[in-house]
DNA sequence: ACTCATACTCCTTTTTTTATTAGTAACTCA
DNA sequence: TGAGTTACTAATAAAAAAAGGAGTATGAGT
């Protein structure tokens, strides 16, 4: 992570309007990309690291720790840990967390039924791992 | 806007969120700064430009501009143009944008919630404009 | 002694997002 | 003629987010 520069006019902004309303704050923790779909993950039980990966295809490392942390630090996840060797971590839903599940489940209806299919642009290549 | 590179594994990944679920494409539109606050407040029939540009104090106009092109082209909002000069535009919000803003404020209701108000780190030094 | 596994962290580079600055048209009023 | 208005756009710079690649601890197995 690198420093934040807090008085450039973009901190300023994120300050007003986080101040402006809740709602600002939310957006930022689950606006972030993987975020939802790690948290939704968890709520069903897929409750380790390399299960995670597993099933988000393509993301690193350092980023679903980074948004495993996030989590846990919003609150919206626990983490446990397994003293045992190889090392087993396991991650569980909050209550706080299931709430927010089901309010982004219903902007998820939303969004099926308000956002056009559009035929969108695809990757030219596929994957590097071979899939889609 | 600089061009997409659409072999990054960035933008691989994006596609693969946007696939995997309609959510991932919601959270993609509302997920940006001043998207929400600009929506709610055409939708509080804050509807001309400099109007809206009064209310979120610190907004550019170009960034303005960009988040009022978006919200049209996502039909959450309508554009109407009246030829007279000065030139005058209005905006309002679509039964579609209507929706969203009702989930958008019970996502806001979770994080009046579950959020913890926390002590957060202020600017140090004032804004340009010497509010806050 | 060496390799393996899990679940990470750290540092660097790439890409995207957000902000800054300057400029436009078209017509009015002084 | 020249300044003022609204609602922009375009080019560029700064900041933040996301990805890439390497490295770590702990024992257990071979």
């Amino acid at each position: 992570m690198s420093e934040r520069k807090f008085n450039s006019t973009n901190t300023l902004n994120e300050f007003f309007l986080e101040e402006r309303c809740t709602l600002n704050k939310v957006l930022k923790i689950i606006g972030k990309r993987w975020v939802s779909e790690v948290l939704v993950l968890i709520k069903q039980d897929v409750s380790r690291f390399s299960n995670l990966k597993e099933c988000l295809d393509g993301i690193s490392d350092n980023v679903l720790s980074s948004v495993l942390n996030e989590l846990v630090k919003s609150k919206l996840i626990g983490k446990e840990i397994f003293n045992q060797v190889p090392l087993k971590v396991e991650y569980h839903i909050t209550p706080s967390g299931l709430a927010l599940t089901n309010v982004l489940h219903q902007l998820c209806d939303w969004g099926k039924e308000h956002i056009a299919y559009e035929t969108r642009m695809k990757p030219t290549f596929a994957r590097k791992d071979g899939k889609d």
